[in-house]
DNA sequence: GTCTATATGTAGATAGAC
DNA sequence: GTCTATCTACATATAGAC
């Protein structure tokens, strides 16, 4: 389609970004599915409607697509711990940190799965991004941690290993999804299931770091997985 | 395939399985570092010191081959749970389960990335295994837990949620040791660093299902405060 | 900017000598 | 059983008309 000449509100760049945002997203899903050598460029086309020689017209080769898709999703990656500060309530803390980690396995699977694929085969991507802003993130808010700890606030506990647990746990439900699907009998995760999850995840971890639950909801039986036996509430 | 007649020691067939198992054991290595697609039957051949021609030869295709790696690994997958039953302790079947998973994610890092990669595309090649054998185990072993959880033996928790936990916590020691190593500023795990994630494992499944750890280290400390932060050293 | 037609490499797989 | 040489298909990437 022709673009006009006049262009008084960059209508022009706009449209560009739309394009590239939307062959982006679509990348997102088909890199997610198939990773980066199992989906062809022929692919990558047909799923965003566009010819395969458009694609490269944008983006010049296959990788450097596939390397402009992790910038956006890492940009969206290190923002996640904002809530984990010295002056925070550690319970709350955690927990925000964990609900907003399990919103985006939500919200954004293909994107974690992205990520996973690129790790899982090495990082070579991702390797100055491991290396350096992410395990700066990591130091600084075990630090933060640490401090709780120190101050008699939570258990001790292992700081960095405390995070990984907390990837694991909640990015499991975006790319183990099929797996949990499978064994949960659905054909796709359901809200429910990820509300389980986050209820599970958060009773390991705060219990586990020695922080009881804040208040027991009042709603808290509501939501269990479906597949899961009723669950009587505290033992005695 | 053609078998001899005269064979009194196995000698052939035994030969014939030994060749097997190298070129599965080196399938292993390389798919789980490129993935089933990014994987090419000359890498594998080259890797394995055999002309391509013979893992034809042996396996037909590269998905028969690629199948043949992952049903040998679902093997092995099966036979962890083991250490779950109604009259174990529950404190201590589930430390023996972590610490088998865990042992495999050190010894078995590929199985695991290859297991991973399969499932995080969509477990084509496994979606009967996941529907069938794997979601009754997690059913049966669900119930032993639940009954512990009824018995008043353990802290509620949603059962199969609880293994989804545990299995992302333990294999993320395999399929993401990349990452963990970058932020740990390795370029390996140690084994160290292995103890680490299993103790802080450990930590959080036991007192998150609200089992005390056995039995304190015999480091001394009287009475470690369920809350108490006794992480600091010795002062001076 | 867009898209058809095509160049060029490499993948999986096999034929056939040994 | 083993391995070299080769076939066919499809991958990425581009040339060049519009």
């Amino acid at each position: 389609m022709p673009q006009d000449t006049a262009d008084p509100v960059g209508g022009r760049a706009w449209q560009r970004r739309k394009r590239l945002d939307h062959i982006l997203a679509t990348a997102e899903r088909v890199f997610a599915e198939a990773g980066f050598e199992g989906a062809s460029m022929a692919e990558l086309a047909a799923a965003s409607g566009l010819p395969k020689a458009n694609l490269h017209y944008y983006f010049g080769t296959k990788e450097a697509l596939y390397t402009a898709l992790l910038d956006s999703i890492l940009d969206l990656w290190l923002s996640a711990t904002d809530s984990i500060r010295p002056e925070a309530d550690p319970a709350q803390a955690l927990e925000a940190y964990i609900r907003t980690k399990m919103l985006w396995s939500r919200s954004r699977p293909f994107a974690s799965k992205v990520f996973a694929n690129e790790v899982l085969h090495g990082a070579t991507h991702l390797r100055s991004y491991l290396a350096g802003p992410l395990r700066t993130l990591v130091q600084e808010k075990s630090r933060v941690v640490q401090g709780w700890i120190d101050a008699g606030r939570m258990q001790a506990i292992d700081p960095p290993h405390l995070f990984f647990a907390i990837w694991a746990m909640t990015q499991t439900y975006a790319d183990f999804s099929v797996q949990i699907g499978a064994v949960l009998n659905r054909p796709e995760l359901l809200p429910e299931d990820h509300a389980a999850g986050t209820d599970t995840i958060l009773q390991l971890v705060l219990r586990g770091c020695g922080l009881e639950p804040q208040e027991p909801l009042p709603v808290a039986e509501a939501g269990r997985a479906a597949v899961a036996p009723p669950r009587r509430r505290r033992r005695g």
